[in-house]
DNA sequence: CCAGCTTGTCACGAATCTGCAACACAGTAC
DNA sequence: GTACTGTGTTGCAGATTCGTGACAAGCTGG
């Protein structure tokens, strides 16, 4: 299972880091950002499944990130925890009201915040819509772990699944074994880049009988690639 | 919309009536409770949206209560808010992690209450009017908690119930073992992952004699998925 | 207190997957 | 053509992962 992905917003260098370095102890993946705007570009290239929002931001007040966000069709199921030192009934009472599902009060513990996200990420819906990612009738569905062609399924091991996930999210660019052992199989293990050719060569046996293997390219001298087009 | 019932179980009177006369004023309708004997009671004939619990409580701590609740299946979807004069983060993490979905630290004012109420109740699961699932025959009720193929009943134990419950509300989606024993079990249980293999054997078991059991799918390396296509 | 049901664990075998090595084949440089 | 490098293919043994029956402990309602 895929490691839960935080984006921290919070202006202040040292609170951020110490926020990340805890986070990620706890086995979350951490994304960073100072302000709105780099929250948004964060938003806008990777999908976090939770929000940490300080209250007081630089350029717009977290409140207002919250209600945007909330506002949104798009992150609208996103579950948003906001962080604030003022521990005033007034402020508290807006951050829930501008949609927060739940907020910590500065200075908290690492403890204390963790035990909120779980209890927050615990409760909020998987993503009711599709993760459908599709190249000409191939169709992967990333929630239900199944590659399709029409009505047939396509018969995938584990590795076979999850390299055509990878392929199929990242297309049209060649990656070396290295580079396709160190994104699938996870950093640290040592596996012979060789074997890389045994899994293209079974994920392409599995297409094959639907007529896709032509999707998954050699590169002589440096990889492999998966496109649709033919070339 | 008809009003919501709030559940308060709290023993210092003036407190409790102080409450009760700020929620009616905001529209709920009120039930009170001294201890937690009277709040099972209180449970018994009527049915809240929500229970506020205080911390401190004669006969049984409400952390007590808390947990009771959301052991049982009949009341593990009721939502309860803590509260608690005590401000320790050990404190506030254990409320949380007895599962209680929110806490108030006295003292606090009406509006954080109500804003805390209302917040907790936005996201509780507006259960959908109709209380049937179907899928192919096989339907689920979840108002009486049975399981029904044409005239006849599904035999299942508490535990494959709301496994299929689950199931049957989050189709078409694998769900590691962890995330199952999460979902199903609450949060914070400690059980073996293979125990959900045993319950999986169990629910198929179950539904095999009627041929529904093809719907309960292993996906190897991940986990398990529910889904009406068989392919 | 007992009987019956439910639940969590374990152990074992079955099914499947994985990585490797070995060999076959293709492309390239000379 | 020959030598050499890079890739395709296959079989297999070891490792994982799952399915399944058995069992003890807990709980419930007599």
């Amino acid at each position: 299972m895929p490691a839960k992905q935080v984006l921290i917003v919070e202006d202040e260098r040292p609170i951020r880091e110490m926020i990340a370095f805890g986070l990620k102890r706890a086995g979350f993946e951490v994304r960073e950002a100072e302000d709105c705007r780099s929250a948004r570009a964060a938003l806008a290239d990777t999908r976090p499944d939770l929000v940490l929002v300080d209250w007081m931001l630089p350029d717009m007040s977290g409140l207002e990130l919250t209600r945007a966000l909330k506002r949104d069709r798009e992150t609208r199921e996103l579950p948003v925890i906001m962080l604030t030192a003022r521990a005033e009934e007034g402020d508290k009472v807006a951050g829930l009201e501008g949609g927060a599902d739940d907020y910590v009060t500065k200075p908290f513990s690492p403890r204390e915040l963790l035990a909120r996200i779980n209890a927050v990420l615990r409760r909020s819906t998987p993503t009711g819509g599709d993760e459908l990612i599709e190249f000409e009738g191939l169709v992967l569905d990333q929630g239900s772990h199944r590659v399709t062609v029409g009505p047939r399924t396509v018969g995938l091991g584990p590795t076979e699944y999850r390299m055509l996930e990878f392929f199929m999210t990242h297309p049209e660019r060649v990656y070396t074994r290295d580079q396709l052992l160190d994104r699938i199989w996870g950093g640290n293990v040592y596996v012979e880049e060789r074997t890389i050719d045994v899994h293209i060569r079974r994920l392409r046996k599995a297409l094959e009988e639907f007529g896709y293997d032509r999707f998954v390219q050699t590169v002589r001298g440096s990889g492999y690639r998966f496109s649709a087009r033919t070339v």
